[in-house]
DNA sequence: TGAAAGAGTTAGAATGACTCTAAACCTCAA
DNA sequence: TTGAGGTTTAGAGTCATTCTAACTCTTTCA
């Protein structure tokens, strides 16, 4: 979490802004460093625990806005799980979630494309679906302390 | 929504309290019949309106009391949609939903096993999946009112 | 009978995750 | 150098849900 942001994330950072006519601020990639960090698909509030060490000034709805708007453009993908607080999650490759029941960490599950579309064909005609969102829960007998 | 639960349904709601310890009162047939006669997905307010009616009494934290007893027992399923409110849905058959972008409404779409169980296969050794929760969200044409 | 226990219900207070508001701050362009 | 518009900020507001403590009902068993 000490080092900038390599030119590729800038440049995707910048990019996928300026896309929706918005820009690159201090604050959007203290954000936005935080998500590519660590992806272990953080709260609110653990983003803006981490985003303070390095920018001790930013306030919380500036992290509720910088989320906010890299969903909007398509940087970051949200993640509920029932009523607790939305995670985020910088992955974008289409997979589901794992909720470990026990440790409440998130896991992503790589979602093949023959999968998705035999999902997809489950709608009935007049469904156009533009999300879906797959999510298991409970238990991994892990053995390695990464959370993906 | 004005004749009583059938002896069907009331005993369905008796062996799955008994099941856990727990009673039929009035407060929970009035509740249960309320989810059967209109399979809508009814958040807690709109359960709270349509049982009152039946019993003008009725307390929203009976409401919230009685739906948690029921999915504790397993007679309804809840479903959440990002972080709006909780609705509830007792088709306990495998089956995902579709939230209509528009409408805001909840369609139950049936869930062959074959699907069922592609998406089973998705996970790596060690996760052990309990629940699965699959939500489409997107547009529908549909040309008829009622909502499931 | 009737006292105590325990389940269930109730109104209202408390919580917590957002969401809004209005003021301040910046940057760029005329 | 003015100001227009996007961005950030602290704090207030909202709303679904959960908690609390009193009350009611039924059952038990003395």
């Amino acid at each position: 979490m000490n080092q900038n942001l390599s030119e590729a994330d800038l440049s995707h950072l910048q990019e996928a802004l300026s896309r929706s006519g918005q820009k690159v601020t201090p604050q959007r990639e203290t954000v936005f460093k935080v998500l590519l960090s660590k992806r272990d698909h953080p709260s609110v509030d653990e983003v803006y625990n981490r985003a303070r060490e390095a920018m001790p000034g930013l306030s919380l709805a500036t992290v509720y806005n910088c989320l906010e708007t890299f969903v909007g453009c398509g940087l970051v993908r949200q993640v509920n799980h029932e009523r607790e607080s939305t995670r985020y999650c910088p992955n974008l490759a289409p997979h589901a979630h794992f909720r470990d029941k026990a440790t409440g960490r998130v896991h992503d599950i790589d979602l093949p494309p023959e999968v998705l579309s035999s999902l997809r064909s489950i709608l009935p005609p007049g469904f156009d679906s533009e999300t879906i969102e797959i999510s298991f829960h409970g238990r991994t007998q892990a053995k390695d302390g990464h959370a993906n």
